[in-house]
RNA sequence: UGGGCUAUCGCCAAGGGGUAAGGCACAGGACUUUGACUCCUGCAUUCGCUGGUUCAAAUCCAGCUAGCCCAGCCA
């Protein structure tokens, strides 16, 4: 039996003590930015716990706050949340769609002399407000009549009143310790048009007043937030009981997921595209959803990852590698692996016919037959890896070296004669020769060798950019240093390497990913790539390959 | 020095009085048409610290310590 999260332990204990019969969450974004890999934990944890329930996820939109929001970003919030499979429906809402509701309830708080309005200025209000270790003091319009302040609230929002001039407070009490409640706002005075309401309100709820309200009209049971809300959570109950709701949510705070060695903040984002170093919120470099994707991470691999890292209250941030574990663990079985040489040295086979091409089959994964197979170009000139050949090999080194026999993987064994070299000293051609019994990887006579290597057809080759990219943070160094400026890795920035592919990437679909064959997982990056120009991603890497023994060195 | 929250392996994270799950990472080994994958094996006598209760404490109690959050007419 698997265990299960602190979360679902309080739905447990919810639905057997009656609390609730069901169980219905949201994801409540203001739209203000892009969504980032933070996010997707959020999101499909809403989402997973209401179909663990069989209850209801819905997708709400928290906008009660048109200066900050764009329907831009509606957009594509929306689309992201879909991407990843968290499936709302038909339950699309907007916080905006309920503020008539919500005035309705400021009046009802009024009549209960549960709330004033207040003439106090913005720096006055924080002044009265008291400090973190001293308390407040009660504001000049605290004891207004009910019916003034009906009249006031009223004007408010007939709009006789500034921005600033005056708000909405909730009576509570000026000395609490918890400073959320000495006598929070509830509406402040704003002529905004608002990108779902337009022009129709010039006064606009507080998150605090406006979240619980949101919650209890969508039947919400449990109320699912991050940390920093956990002090919210006496004013969201105050909100839910004053307003007499009758199945009042309940609100649940888990801790925000962190990664290592990856930028998150909007605001280092905001200014890594104005600074051109990335090109835009959704360059692969980043962990926004968008790049994510187009990096060719799918949702799997994310689902996997945030069912990975679990839920709970303790601030902590993941590892990158779990990241990469997901989307290897997604991929392995069901991408096709092909050749792709990264860096090229050529290889020439003496004694293979000239201008003789066969093509010999290969199987595109090895562990899962029914991705079928292909044809690969064979010849008497092809590609190989420069770290797949040594002039002078160490200890256990078992791919090419002079005298050393290899298997070119799905093709022949070859052994090299010898190699030539430049001016500069750098291997240029390392020449074979074939042994044509050995077709297809495996020789008559049974000898085995010990290495096999990935190659490509010189001629029929394609010739694709390759962005073997780092992520954008100094993994020595951290992200963030104690004055809050970034550590950048400069090797992230150099990221097109020219490559050489096998004929079949020409049939690849956009995003479809591959496994380039010890080179770990890439897919085709649609928005860089024109048709005569492939450019890969790369994913992820598999695990590191050949080390040199340290003795050898 | 007000209030709230947190502390279990390098990183996540179970465990809620009966003698430390699991995953990632890492290290060895086996296998291998890629040194990958897969498969084995190893990896906290100890749960932030100090006391106390108990036959028995990571779990209960007390006191410390460290970290995070809160003084927007942001969410």
């Amino acid at each position: 039996m698997e265990s299960k999260n602190f979360i679902e332990q309080i739905i447990d204990k919810d639905l057997a003590e009656g609390v609730y019969d069901t169980v219905h969450t949201r994801f409540p974004p203001e739209p203000n930015g892009y969504l980032h890999i933070g996010h997707a934990k959020s999101i499909l944890l809403n989402y997973g716990l209401a179909s663990e329930y069989g209850g209801k996820f819905n997708m709400r939109f928290d906008d009660t706050n048109p200066t900050k929001e764009k329907s831009e970003f509606v957009e594509s919030i929306k689309a992201d949340v879909k991407w990843l499979g968290a499936d709302y429906e038909e339950r699309l809402f907007f916080a905006s769609d309920y503020f008539d509701q919500m005035y309705e309830g400021a009046i009802k708080l009024i009549k209960k002399g549960k709330a004033y309005v207040s003439d106090l200025t913005a720096d006055e209000m924080r002044e009265y407000r008291g400090t973190l270790t001293e308390p407040g003091k009660d504001d000049p319009n605290r004891e207004r009549g009910v019916e003034e302040n009906l009249r006031l609230f009223e004007e408010m929002k007939e709009g006789k009143y500034a921005d600033g001039e005056k708000t909405l407070r909730a009576k509570i009490d000026m000395s609490s310790p918890n400073i959320n409640m000495r006598d929070p706002i509830l509406y402040r005075v704003a002529h905004l048009s608002h990108q779902n309401t337009g022009d129709k309100w010039c006064i606009y709820p507080m998150y605090d007043y406006a979240h619980p309200i949101e919650d209890a009209i969508e039947g919400i049971t449990h109320s699912i937030c991050t940390l920093e809300f956990e002090d919210h959570r006496p004013l969201y109950n105050w909100v839910v009981t004053e307003l007499e709701y009758p199945h009042p949510p309940k609100q649940i705070e888990f801790a925000k997921m962190y990664l290592t060695n990856v930028v998150t903040g909007k605001r280092y984002i905001k200014k890594l595209v104005e600074d051109g170093i990335v090109d835009g919120w959704d360059d692969p470099r980043l962990v926004s959803i968008a790049a994510l994707r187009r990096r060719g991470f799918t949702p799997e691999s994310i689902r996997l990852f945030v069912e990975l890292c679990g839920v709970s209250k303790a601030n902590s941030s993941a590892e990158y590698s779990m990241l990469e574990y997901c989307i290897r663990e997604d991929l392995k079985m069901k991408r096709p692996r092909i050749m792709a040489v990264t860096d090229p040295v050529k290889l020439v086979i003496d004694n293979y016919p000239e201008g003789e091409t066969e093509w010999l089959p290969v199987v595109n994964n090895p562990e899962n037959e029914s991705l079928g197979s292909r044809e690969v170009p064979f010849s008497r000139e092809l590609y190989i890896e420069r770290e797949d050949f040594m002039e002078e090999p160490p200890k256990k080194y078992f791919r090419l070296f002079p005298g050393n026999e290899v298997r070119l993987m799905g093709a022949y064994f070859v052994k090299c004669e010898s190699y030539e070299k430049d001016d500069a000293g750098n291997v240029t051609v390392v020449h074979c020769t074939y042994d044509p019994a050995s077709r297809g990887g495996n020789s008559p006579d049974g000898r085995k060798v010990k290495g096999t290597i990935h190659w490509v057809s010189a001629a029929e080759s394609v010739k694709a950019e390759v962005r073997l990219y780092e992520n954008i943070i100094d993994e020595e160094k951290g992200v963030y240093n104690e004055d809050g400026s970034l550590n950048l890795n400069p090797n992230s920035l150099t990221v097109l390497q020219e490559c050489r592919i096998e004929p079949s990437v020409k049939d690849a679909k956009a995003f479809e990913s591959f496994q380039f064959v010890r080179q770990g997982f890439f897919c085709v990056d649609c928005k860089d790539s024109k048709p005569e120009k492939l450019v890969f991603n790369r994913i992820v890497s598999l695990k590191s390959s050949y080390v040199l023994p340290k003795s050898e060195n």
